[in-house]
DNA sequence: CTTGACTTTCTACAGAATGTCGAATAACAT
DNA sequence: ATGTTATTCGACATTCTGTAGAAAGTCAAG
């Protein structure tokens, strides 16, 4: 069936259910296959093998660790949330930046003061930090 | 044939040649279709309906304008290259802030002071009257 | 009006990503 | 050995993008 265009899921490299599956694995720590069916499934009609091919392509993109040990087979996070935000985002800058760097930094100010604006304040201070930290490393290209 | 994975132009919701041809039209305004065609090629094997092609589909992206009037079809962007940018920036931020906000603006400060350092001081402009606008407007909604 | 060159549209295929599973196989407990 | 549960395999569907040949449309020259 169609799944909902990239588009509508931009600013992550996953899909709606692959980032759905993340997000339960970020939320719960390491689970079994099963688990995540379980806490994915909700109502929905999706079949456990569903649930276990994206664990196992998650798995092969390096995002999610597969631990064969006793019993179950366990699936962990292989990244933070964090981290992984962080990730993705330096390509996706990286990207748009070769695009066209003008209105980028008034878009990311909108966009950031809209859903976490006491993070502004943080951003100030990441801002200066790294003016100094260019200011010092002067002479390096 | 197998054109460059999507992780590889991520940060735009556009394939490398699609990419191509907007940056071409950007570049060089309202074109035929010949035009971008002799402007993309050079020295490559690619067929002009290849060029027509993605012209056609940016066209139904909205990306790209199609004037048929006296002559030639005239094709020209929609939006200028920092609509654009603005454009997918808005939903790819919307898109990571919802996954975790932490990070990701040191991540933008890092991919902004690579590429463009000289707007890091814009940036905090930008920021610092942010705030003052957040500030004032407090008892709306 | 016919021919030929050029323009534009149609149609189609290929490969990657993602969602979706059923069937086959492997492991285990009883 | 037998039934249940866990894992893995193999498949098919859809969308997106690159790719381009075939068909249809336009128009000027003869």
């Amino acid at each position: 069936m169609a799944r909902k265009s990239r588009i509508e899921t931009y600013g992550s490299p996953l899909g709606p259910l692959e980032l759905e599956i993340m997000e339960f694995l970020w939320a719960s720590g390491t689970s079994s296959g099963r688990d995540v069916f379980s806490g994915i499934k909700a109502g929905r009609e999706i079949a456990l093998t569903t649930v276990l091919t994206v664990l196992e392509r998650l798995a092969n993109k390096g995002l999610v660790e597969k631990q064969k040990g006793a019993g179950l087979i366990a699936f962990s996070p292989a990244l933070s949330k964090e981290e992984f935000a962080r990730t993705v985002s330096r390509d996706v800058f990286k990207g748009i930046l070769g695009i066209s760097a003008s209105g980028l930094c008034a878009s990311f100010v909108d966009a950031l003061a809209a859903s976490s604006p006491e993070e502004l304040e943080r951003l100030s201070e990441l801002i200066e930090s790294k003016k100094k930290e260019l200011g010092s490393g002067e002479g390096k290209k």
